[in-house]
DNA sequence: TTGTGTTTTATTGCCTCC
DNA sequence: GGAGGCAATAAAACACAA
């Protein structure tokens, strides 16, 4: 057989060995000593730190006693108890069916009043202490738990956008390269001495357009700048999700037309492009804006996610 | 059998609440 | 000031590969 009996020395809390031995002389062979702390008496007798288990009165001989019943006499008198307070301190773990009680409680509810706990400890032969203590220690579980779990779901979040984020940023650059072919043709053509004006020219092509003399690398550009919008948008209402309006990384309401800023890289990146620095060009620019792209808007966008982590990203929060 | 990693039980110290 | 909760940690029990 084997007891526990745990006497905290330096525990000013808890004279808990003192009563022990007090109440063990007090013994009569037919009272069992978890009726001390099991049968009414106040379990605040033993103090907060204190830890005496009984669990193992009845585990004799590999023996496990039944544990929803009540605590009978066994009838092995002063020698079974002698030899149970002697026994050196060991720790022991619960039987399958005592976790299993304790966690069908937990799920029920995993926080411990007294009462609930006390009534717990009866039927499974338990301390309260004990049954406060795994209690306990299901909880820490159950948080480590749903840290992974929260930790897992924003993860597959980040991936989700990331991807996103990669698949744009291609679309993106392939849109600029065509911008740029496109404005280097415009130049092309202006440079080429027609009688008419740059804008003269401009003006014409759309009616070209409608005759069917389309430039279809000009037609494409304007449908995927278009869908690049599109996209922009999916973006921003997305993002709104995340950063609230007064985020800083939103800028409400400053919204830009394509090129307008003489920057094409401007979608996504906050640095400056090569094509901002020539004036002829931001003429261009500004006249391909009002003719090509009217209406294209962008919202100003911020920096995209690091794909090296998101711990420092602000709308990485946890909430309980 | 033994070394090692993981899980479970229990303690300690600190904090908050009443 | 006592009771109870939690984080950190110790230590026993357990699992498992070599």
């Amino acid at each position: 057989m084997e007891g526990v009996v745990g006497c905290e020395s330096a525990n000013s809390r808890s004279n808990l060995c003192a009563l022990l031995q007090a109440h063990k002389s007090s013994f009569g062979s037919s009272q069992h000593p978890e009726a001390f702390f099991l049968s009414g008496s106040s379990p605040s007798l033993l103090g907060r730190r204190s830890m005496v288990s009984f669990e193992d009165v009845h585990q004799v001989n590999g023996l496990t006693r039944p544990f929803f019943g009540s605590f009978d006499n066994d009838g092995n008198g002063d020698d079974e108890l002698d030899e149970y307070f002697h026994q050196p301190e060991k720790k022991r773990r619960l039987t399958v069916d005592q976790v299993q009680y304790l966690e069908k409680s937990f799920e029920v509810e995993n926080k411990l009043e007294p009462e609930r706990k006390i009534q717990l400890a009866k039927d499974l032969g338990l301390q309260p202490r004990q049954v406060a203590i795994w209690f306990q220690n299901r909880r820490a579980r159950w948080k480590t738990k749903q840290l992974e779990k929260d930790y897992d779901a924003l993860h597959t979040t980040y991936d989700t956008l990331k991807s996103d984020y990669d698949s744009l940023l291609k679309e993106k650059d392939k849109l600029k390269s065509e911008v740029e072919s496109l404005s280097d043709k415009l130049l092309l053509r202006q440079n080429n001495g027609t009688s008419s004006s740059v804008k003269d020219t401009l003006s014409r092509e759309p009616q070209e357009k409608q005759v069917g003399d389309n430039d279809s690398a000009s037609e494409g550009a304007v449908s995927k700048v278009s869908v690049l919008a599109c996209k922009q948008e999916e973006i921003s209402s997305a993002k709104s999700d995340i950063f609230d309006s007064e985020s800083p990384h939103y800028t409400d309401g400053v919204h830009s037309s394509f090129l307008e800023a003489g920057d094409s890289s401007y979608v996504f990146e906050p640095e400056q492009s090569d094509l901002s620095q020539d004036e002829d060009d931001n003429l261009n620019k500004g006249l391909l804006t009002s003719y090509v792209f009217p209406k294209l808007e962008v919202v100003e966008y911020s920096d995209p996610p690091a794909p090296a982590g998101f711990e420092d990203h602000a709308f990485w929060s946890w909430s309980y």
